[in-house]
DNA sequence: TAATACCTGTCACCTGAATGACAGCGCGCC
DNA sequence: GGCGCGCTGTCATTCAGGTGACAGGTATTA
């Protein structure tokens, strides 16, 4: 069905953090949320690989993790966690083939979905919404670059580290604890699949990682309360996220 | 400088290859490369990051390979291996913020650069290139995605083998062998950065192929002798085999 | 309220791969 | 020619982390 103007509104509320529409008008937005229809997928439900070419989901509530499956071994792997601003498959979005990859519900889902061909004629059309896409597609690379060089790089405790970090809100609240957002709630199971270990390193880590004061103990919600630690735990130093590089010029 | 007449030609003769430019009428590449300057790199160079800020790099000729480095351990991984029709660098492009890779010639390199400005406009104005950059973008992607499922869920011996059949010219030469592209002749240690592994391992599982008679012998030009017992080594099957196509093939 | 299913926590064992070391080889360079 | 240098080839050692197993905990459902 196509969005109700309440739907509608709810909608932009939930976008307008969302990379994709960084910025835009109100006016501009309501008129491309028109043609969004929506949907609601329980926990569980995986995307058809043939819908993903037809059309793009945006999610508005709930997440949906994105995995591969190795052919021989069947060892599961998720490239990616989406949130509510996430679109599905941009992968699928930009060269229309199909792509072997499972979209999960994680949670139950709130989606708007719209023909990809849409999509592709805002980005040629849209000025703004071309520069808010393109920048989004800059991130999902870097964040890929980041998962890669991770994995070839540095053991299980400091993937772990990085991962967490990597959801880590920066504001702390009033005791000095910062929230995480997206895999707060994950099972050790779930996370080891983002870091390409198993649930018993995973348990191993968390739970020295909260021995030594770094998370919160009780196994409920996930929560940091030593940024600093975990940062030193993760082998980043200067700038959180982005290292700068070197300014020479040649080798 | 500018490209003359004789280097435009050269130009648009080795670009018209690329997944970027493919397709397109030779007037209107030739009024786009119009707007490049050349310049050559001698093996070893590398790019700073201010000049990825500013200017857009085609490969005209040569390899370039793109690593990031360990803060902490200092090993080096490489994120990919750039050849003729490649871009420099399309993250910093797409969010226009620095990015900390470095981008090392491996051969001497041609290229030809452009403000990304101006690529920016292309990609708003130009449909056809539009279609071509954004087809382009979602083949990066995919490569890696690849890399990050394999090393999270393969063992060296595999990624080894699909590092080889990812690069593997479809294409078998009167002996029934096949071309290697790009990573024909690199040492060991360079392949065991783009795998995550080390130069001692690489080196006994490309022992181990020629043993088998799957690779060329006598350590020159890396040919494979055997593409189906090198696919059987990959760990994929026939339906889902992720071959080089020739250099211009679309689906 | 029992039953089932899934999760956490912990351990002992085993293995794939990283490490360090050393010998030999081809090649450019002084 | 002979020296240095980077690459290949091989091995013994070490260790991070994958594996399987089991106990206990919690939630969902019949």
């Amino acid at each position: 069905m196509s969005l109700g103007p309440a739907y509608a509104l709810y909608a932009a509320n939930r976008l307008e953090a969302s990379p994709i529409f960084h910025g835009m008008h109100g006016s501009i937005m309501r008129e491309m949320l028109g043609d969004f229809r929506r949907t609601t997928w329980r926990k569980g439900v995986m995307a058809r690989p043939e819908s993903l070419l037809k059309w793009f989901y945006l999610i508005l509530d709930g997440r949906a993790r994105v995995e591969v499956i190795n052919a021989r071994t069947g060892k599961p792997f998720t490239l990616s966690l989406l949130g509510p601003g996430d679109g599905f498959d941009v992968v699928t979005l930009l060269d229309g083939a199909s792509h072997d990859v499972n979209t999960v519900a994680v949670n139950d889902l709130h989606l708007i979905f719209v023909p990809v061909t849409r999509i592709r004629e805002w980005i040629r059309h849209h000025p703004e919404f071309n520069r808010n896409f393109l920048f989004y597609l800059g991130e999902r690379m870097r964040e890929m670059e980041h998962v890669s060089a991770d994995l070839a790089t540095s053991d299980t405790a400091t993937r772990l580290a990085r991962l967490i970090l990597r959801n880590t809100i920066a504001e702390a609240d009033r005791d000095g604890h910062h929230a995480v957002r997206l895999i707060h709630d994950l099972s050790h199971e779930a996370m080891a699949r983002m870091i390409g270990s198993t649930r018993q390193v995973v348990n191993k880590h968390l739970q020295a990682l909260r021995r030594k004061q770094v998370l919160n103990d009780q196994s409920g919600e996930l929560r940091v309360k030593d940024l600093e630690a975990l940062t030193r735990q993760a082998e980043l130093f200067e700038d959180e996220q982005d290292l700068r590089p070197e300014p020479d010029a040649r080798t």
